[in-house]
DNA sequence: CGAGCCCTTGAATCCTGTCAAATGCAGTGG
DNA sequence: CCACTGCATTTGACAGGATTCAAGGGCTCG
């Protein structure tokens, strides 16, 4: 196991596997990919799709539409798996790229069916990791769907900063932040022009600001109660790498 | 097995078993529910969460904000699992609703963990499920966040449409609809009454109507190209119960 | 036959999108 | 070293799609 492996295994957000188990996930891994910002990871209509999971960095998975929008579904942070969907369903019709340089812990598909007859323990733990990413989308299509502009950039930071600080519990109010306004606005369903002052309405009101790809939460508890934000006690999750 | 579960498995539309597996089944099967329409199948905060198969009726899974909007996350059709993310993740934030009459089979949720020992394909079988209804939630939320009120509105028809058409293969353009146009609402984060004019467009455009709680598709194409739909040749599914 | 629910419409309002332009910053190359 | 380019951010004016509010009609059911 390498040092990214082993620093996620030893946060409290991520499950113990027994000896037996790490040596069949350690077999399972194929290599590290490294991939700059920006690059595709899993691209429209190529297959076969590969399996991943994301070791280190921030990815996104979106689908662009003919009339040119552009949607983000959900998100991806160190410990998400990359392409189940695409493996399991046999399609392909959204992209997975990164959104940060990225670090993936490419595994080996083929054994995927070996994993579900040897480990079901694993074979769980893939479910877990699909009803996961499930939650999200539907947090997702909740908030574009059921709140207005000021309530989704709300929402979104907050999500986006918890769930950074429970894979990387560091003191302080303020995370990494990558995302450009353009990616913000195609998360959450609105213009460009209109997310930016939406954001600058936010900043004004004290409850945040955003410089040098950093964030920082100034009024996290104002924040919530804007965007009705009901907190999900997130169990350990497994690790597949 | 019972007649339900007989009409489904001989569609094209759903997987063989082995008849190991299905006697497997057959044993983690608890019991038949009926309830009528608009009874709460899975309730926000009651826990433990049973697990079931939906056999016959409509349903839909949705959540309520504090600013009273509610979004439906999607519709379950026959064959459709209900309360696996709640069961995996033991979470219970949301509601899934019966829309029409509905005849559930009950799992007994306390064997998922022999199932994953001893039957390995129906471990796989879930974990697709689960797959499958995220990309469901996916095509959602695309739907929600970038398309306009009329792109959104043909596209759900359509897609309620094929659907239904896969289960039950009839001839004709017609299918049971019961949808309110208040639940059509809140499944595409439109107002009732945009909903209501966006559909009288429609159907002065001569694409579709809708009379007695049946929905008449009259140009498929037009309907497809409006919304850009993109068809999803969908595979055999696997069928729990 | 009244109550309740759903559908239908119109008018006014407002949130959000579109269009356009200016600013700042980082990287490139002359 | 400094134009120059490209990209992201910021703003304003305007248009338009969607919401809100309100009221009427049709239907079912007790």
């Amino acid at each position: 196991m390498d040092d990214l492996s082993q620093y996620l295994r030893q946060q409290a957000s991520f499950k113990r596997n027994t000896a037996e188990e790490l040596t069949f996930i350690k077999a399972l891994k194929l290599r590290d990919v490294h991939l700059a910002a920006g690059k595709m990871i899993i691209e429209e209509g190529v297959t076969p799709t590969q399996l991943y999971t994301l070791m280190d960095g921030w990815a996104f998975r979106h689908q662009t539409l003919k009339n040119g929008n552009r949607q983000i579904l959900n998100f991806l942070f160190p410990g998400d798996i990359i392409g189940l969907q695409q493996n399991l369903l046999d399609i392909s019709n959204n992209n997975v790229q990164a959104l940060t340089p990225v670090t993936l812990c490419e595994l080996n598909r083929q054994q995927l069916w070996q994993l579900y007859e040897k480990h079901p323990a694993l074979a769980y733990d893939i479910t877990w990791l699909c009803a996961q990413e499930e939650k999200i989308v539907d947090d997702n299509l909740v908030n574009v769907g059921a709140r207005n502009g000021l309530e989704r950039v709300a929402m979104l930071l907050l999500h986006l900063y918890k769930r950074y600080k429970a894979i990387y519990p560091i003191p302080g109010k303020t995370i990494p932040f990558p995302l450009t306004q353009q990616e913000i606005a195609d998360a959450l369903g609105l213009s460009l022009a209109h997310t930016n002052k939406t954001l600058r309405k936010l900043e004004k009101l004290g409850l945040h600001s955003i410089d040098n790809n950093a964030l920082t939460i100034y009024d996290e508890h104002m924040l919530a109660s804007l965007a009705d934000y009901y907190s999900t006690p997130i169990k350990p999750r497994p690790l597949l790498c």
